[in-house]
RNA sequence: GGAGAGGUGGCCGAGUGGCUGAAGGCGACGGUUUGCUAAACCGCUAUAGAGUCAAAAGCUCUAUCGGGGGUUCGAAUCCCCCCCUCUCCGCCA
């Protein structure tokens, strides 16, 4: 959420923060912003002023009843129509209050300054860690592999909820759960994050408060009967769960990991690069949160991304870490690393993490703030979030960079305590 | 799904139309006392919006007793809708 007052006493540098992100359109909603919050304060001033009168009048009338039994017709009059004065002014209010929030929630975040101008070309490679396998024609892509490994089976997803709900089999299954345990562990046990198991079903108001809706109502599921939402990641309710809150300052940071899965209806995304687990509709993903004091948001950043990194070591991934460009910074952050693991099989560097800054966008959305300490004012504190990793493209990432000219996968050393077996071996014909 | 009870400040809890941002208690914080601790005593204890101000502090006004509407000269208190919690019945992993 855009804050009005950063808008009301520095236009110039708002405006020019967000057309970095390449998106004329927000100048006309700022335009119409900026003359919402004039009008709201103009009325809001009026509306204080005419009811700070009733009360005054009300004292004396209330005095007045007492000695004389009731008021005089005229005052009575005069006092309904001060009345219904306010009211008409309270209903202005609320009307340009009402329009203000929903104009204010398609507001995308501010780019931090240190984020690169430009569209997605302009993304930068940080720095990249491992040595990539080179990509071959006896390489072969994670499906095939999946596949013949008995371990993935996407005809059989297909056929039970659509293209986009892949099957784990066997070995592919415990897999996955091994992965998450792994993950959880790392988290919990040396970067210190508090383990939280979400609801999987939110309320429209806490997927707004991360940023989700309204603006893209398309890409979630929705259940109609209850008007529940399917969480896209475990970020929507981990975060939301200080929503309302003013935390303890000394508390701070805090860090939440969660597992939960992950519905993306990904409207209109089918085509290239969705092919076997490259782009799924559900699908499994550790998650990191963490809400930290404004004045170390930066540093927390770098921290928050090493955690995600620290998988991808463990599991011997070759990745690379990439800072977006403010036009390819999602709505709600103000600065992302993506963390790309090496496939060889596609040959393509695969997103298994987005670690990203919201600065205070979401927790003015959702009201979660902190008091540094006793008897200082509350502050939005800064919420940031990286996946953990997520599930598919690691595994496929795994399959491909692990595979074996007889067919068979090794497990990464770190994962087959969880695994209980060091490799993948195809089932005998 | 059916029936009922209830949601007041950090917590407990009073308050059925007016001077109640809200009694009283607990807790927290500051102080007095004390060798230290305890006890006692005194004080203090919210959030948001608008105005004033270069800004902050301060000051003024307004709002807030689950949320939203309404009735009334005036609402924590009356009415309506919604949300949440609890109890019983039903169903159920």
């Amino acid at each position: 959420m855009i804050d009005l007052r950063l808008l009301r006493s520095a236009p110039a540098e708002v405006r020019a923060a967000l057309a970095r992100r390449g998106d004329p359109s927000v100048f006309a909603l700022l335009d119409t912003l900026h003359a919402l919050d004039e009008r709201r304060r103009a009325l809001t001033t009026a509306l204080d002023g005419a009811k700070a009168e009733r009360n005054e009048a009300a004292r004396g009338d209330a005095q007045r009843i007492k000695q004389e039994g009731a008021l005089p017709p005229e005052t009575v009059a005069e006092r309904r129509a001060l009345g219904d004065r306010i009211a008409a002014a309270e209903r202005e209010v609320r009307e340009v209050e009402a329009a203000l929030a929903e104009k204010a929630l398609y507001v995308p975040n501010l780019p931090l300054a240190d984020v690169p101008d430009g569209d997605a070309s302009a993304n930068r490679v940080l720095r990249s860690w491992g040595t990539p396998r080179p990509a071959g024609p006896d390489v072969k892509p994670h499906w095939e592999i999946g596949e013949r490994l008995g371990v993935l089976d996407l005809p059989r997803g297909a056929k039970l909820a659509g293209s986009g709900f892949p099957v784990l089999m066997g070995a592919g299954a415990r897999l996955a759960r091994a992965l998450v345990q792994f993950m959880l562990d790392l988290h919990t046990r040396e970067h210190g994050y508090v383990e939280v198991q979400p609801p999987f079903l939110v309320r429209r108001e806490i997927m707004q408060g991360t940023g989700q809706l309204p603006k893209f109502e398309d890409d979630v599921y929705r259940t109609t009967e209850d008007e529940l939402f399917l969480v896209p990641t475990a970020e929507v309710p981990v975060t939301n769960l200080y929503r309302d809150e003013i935390l303890d300052g000394t508390g701070l940071p805090l860090g939440h990991t969660a597992y939960t899965p992950c519905f993306r209806r990904e409207a209109g995304a089918a085509g290239k690069d969705t092919r076997g687990l490259l782009r799924v509709h559900q699908f499994d993903k550790v998650e990191l949160v963490r809400f930290v004091r404004p004045a170390d948001s930066a540093a927390e950043h770098e921290r928050l991304t090493a955690h995600a990194e620290a998988v991808l070591q463990r599991l011997e991934l070759p990745y690379r870490v990439v800072l977006l460009a403010a036009g390819d910074t999602g709505f709600a952050a103000a600065k992302t690393y993506d963390l790309e693991a090496w496939a060889p099989g596609v040959g393509a560097w695969l997103e298994v993490s987005s670690a990203s800054s919201f600065t205070d966008f979401q927790a003015r959305r959702a009201s979660i703030r902190f008091r540094a300490a006793k008897g200082e004012k509350p502050e939005f504190v800064h919420t940031l979030n990286a996946s953990g990793v997520a599930l598919p493209r690691t595994i496929a990432a795994l399959l491909e960079t692990r595979q074996s000219p007889d067919g068979s996968v090794t497990i990464p050393p770190a994962l087959v305590p969880y695994f209980g077996a060091e490799y993948l071996v195809p089932p005998r014909a």
